[in-house]
Order: structure tokens, then sequence, then C-alpha cells
DNA sequence: TGTACATCAGTGAACGCGCGTTCACTGATGTAC
DNA sequence: TGTACATCAGTGAACGCGCGTTCACTGATGTAC
């Protein structure tokens, strides 16, 4: 029997994919309030199932959590792709690399502005997120948000509009910047900004970043 | 009778500085383990006392963990001064007011790194963080550290070395990257970066504010 | 200076809560013959 | 094609835990006379 993914009350005895929905079930948990709403029994709660039954997928809360921090991350990474995939084409390379750069920091402010609770779940546990290897933590095309990053700073090399000897490390000034702003906006004094605030707040932490990178 | 703070077994039947004694006991549980170690149970066993005596000095949990925060910020703010105190005294006023500003940036980042549960303390709870008031969340001479960042932002701009135009906002833009940084550091991939790589990266990040501000 | 008294900071016991996790189980499913 | 069986995903009940908070109390202290 195909198994019925998505109906809270199942027919048959077994789930059938019980992984995917607990870690969908903890995704909404922290969408709602965060890494630490995601508990295991509101868990299997929301998935409609026994509290134990998570232990048949997971070795115990740390490892939920972490499958929903990397989902967390992956969306993350998929609202930068969309980011670039708006950004309008060009004939010009410099400009289209800067565009394609921009979205990236654009992208990842936006999905801290939009998701706060997902952003703080795919940040705040212990993992290295530098690094997609066989984690879940990639967007579409396979690429993590730091690699992301990483690439479209590649671009900014290719067209001539980062100079080589400022490549290396550039990944943390730009991260730090956006990162810190991100923070800043989900819980700290800039809380509440009206979105088209915190977007203009964003743009001028990027401009800082192409001028002090 | 004097009250005898800082002793964990009373003599006396009253304690005399609960209040005191509770947030240190606090801010001392905060220092090992973030906000979320601030229980309130822990923290009256820390101070010697009963789990309810909390309540003659603190509403909630929350307002003793205001508390806490607050005295974390005042930390912040007093390691700050002491790198400003510490940038060696120059004739030259365009470099004392640059030392100033990075002073500013690489006490915040020394804290994170040193003390990273009272960091996450200082800033993991609401409030405003960016007024003092009748706050207790000011160092020595009364600046919160967002204000001491402001005072030596207006003191690149008495120099010259900040066009007056940039001045507006300046601070969120500073304050993102180095926030953003500690972050990184503190629970993110740079995570535990010996402390002389930690502080060139801060001194990076601080180049690039200079020059992108 | 001595005594009666009001104040109120800290006590001790208890509450109900949701949590993560363990246990022995059950019964639907797929496979071997 | 039909039947016996092994597998193992999900069940139901229970555990011990530390938590925040409330209650009626007690007794040291400072003040008024």
């Amino acid at each position: 029997m195909v198994p019925e993914t998505g109906t809270p009350k199942r027919s048959t005895y077994r789930h059938g994919d019980l992984r995917n929905a607990l870690t969908q079930a903890g995704v909404e948990l922290a969408r709602q309030g965060g890494p630490e709403a995601v508990v295991l029994r509101a868990t299997t709660r929301h998935a409609g199932v026994a509290p134990n039954a998570a232990y048949r997928h997971f070795a115990d809360r740390g490892a939920l959590l972490h499958a929903v921090s990397q989902a967390a991350m992956a969306q993350v990474a998929r609202t930068m792709e969309a980011e670039q995939a708006a950004v309008a084409p060009t004939a010009d390379e410099k400009a289209a690399a800067r565009a394609r750069f921009r979205a990236v920091g654009t992208g990842y402010l936006r999905f801290a502005q939009e998701e706060p609770g997902l952003f703080r779940a795919a940040f705040h546990v212990p993992g290295d997120m530098t690094h997609a290897a066989d984690d879940d933590a990639a967007g579409s095309n396979g690429k993590t948000p730091f690699e992301l990053l990483g690439a479209a700073l590649d671009g900014l090399v290719e067209t001539g509009l980062l100079p080589e000897d400022r490549r290396p490390g550039a990944e943390f000034l730009a991260w730090s910047a956006v990162h810190g702003l991100a923070v800043l906006l989900i819980d700290g004094p800039l809380r509440g900004l009206h979105s088209t605030q915190a977007h203009d707040a964003g743009q001028h932490v990027i401009d800082m970043i192409e001028r002090g990178i």
C-alpha cells in the first residue's frame, strides 16, 4: 500500500513515512516557536503518533532536532537560490556577478525576516553548516548557503570586481555582517522593523560589505 | 547588622541582600551555561536559599533573567571601556578617535569570546539594549554598549574620518558586522577558533567596517 | 533603657506539569516454501 | 496460489525528573512608647 503521507489519521497500522512526517512536524513547530519548540512529545503529537514511536527513526531528541535544523538550512539555501533566480538577466558580466552576490545576502535576510523561527532552528544547533557533504542542508542545486556565498564571491573575483588577494576569508566578513543584521532583526533592537525598512537596512549592510570586503 | 554578602551560609535568619545575591548567582549560572541555565530553582540553590524566596525580589523567573541579562550587558560595557582605556595615548586626534572606535568592536568581541554564556545571556532576552535610561545595563561611566559605539562613531565624524552624511544608521552597520562575527565565533562555524585567530578575524571585520561604513 | 508590636524576608511542603526515555507488547507487512 | 513465519514499526503504560509557582507559616528586625 502506498503510504498516505500528509494524512493525519492513518487507516493502516503502520505509518509508512514517519521519519519524514516527524521532521516535517518538527519544522512546523520550529517555524512557530524556534528550535526550543521542537519538543519530542509535541512533534509526535503533531504527527499523530505515540511519543516513543520517534525512537524507531531518531536516536533521541537531539537527532530529531538535527534533522529539523538541516531541513531549515535547506530552506535558507532555496530562498537564496530563488532570490538569485529573480535577478533580471543582463549581458553585463560584472553587473550579473554583483547582482548574484547581493542576492545571496538579500535572500538570506529575507528568510530570516520571514521565518525567524526556522532561521534560529537552522543555526542554533551544533553542526558545521559550511560543508554540504552528505548533509540535507543543501538547496535544490545541492549547495549549502555557505557554498552559495562562496560561489558568489568567486564570481566577483572572476569578473574582476574583487581583487584575488581579498578573496581568502571573505566569506566570513560577508557572513558576519549579514548574519549579525539577521540576528538584530530577529531578536535584537531592530526587531519589529517593517519588512521594507528591514529590506533597506539589509541593502545598506550589503553596500557596506561590497565597499569593505 | 551588616549583610554578609558572599557568605553562603547565613548566621542570620534574614539574608540581607538576597536580590543581589540571586542576580549574581544567576550571572554565574549564565556564565557557565547561557541564559537557559538561569533556572529559578538552580539560582536559589546557588544562593543557599529556598526556591520561593526569589519571589520576594522578582515577580517571576523572567524578571530574574532580565536582571541577569542587564548585569551581563553591563559587563559587556565594562569590557569595552577597559579596551578603550588600554589604547596608547597619542596627540594625533584622528588616530585616537580611530583607536577608540576599534576598541569598541575589539572589546565587544573579546567579551563574546571570553564569556560566551554571559554574552548570550546579555542578548537573548527581550529588552531594548539601545537605551540606558534607568537600566542597569550600563558600564562604569553610565553608557550602554550601544551608546559607547555611538560615541565612538561621533568621534570619527568630529575628526573628519567619517563624512557626516554617513553617520546616520552607522551604528547598525558596525554592530551587525561585529555582532555577526561574535555569533559565528560562539556557536557558528568559527566556534573553537583559538583566541589569537579569533582576534585576527575580529580585526579583519573591523577593517571591513572602517572601509565600508 | 526596656518592652510590645507590626513588618515582611525567608521557610517548608506541596501542587500539577510536560518532559525524555524505557519496557514489554501487538499486529500489519513481505517473504519463503 | 495458499499458508507459516520472521520482521520490525508503532502502541500503551509507566518511570523519574526538575521545573515554576502557591500556600500558610515563622521568626528576626526596627520602631513607638
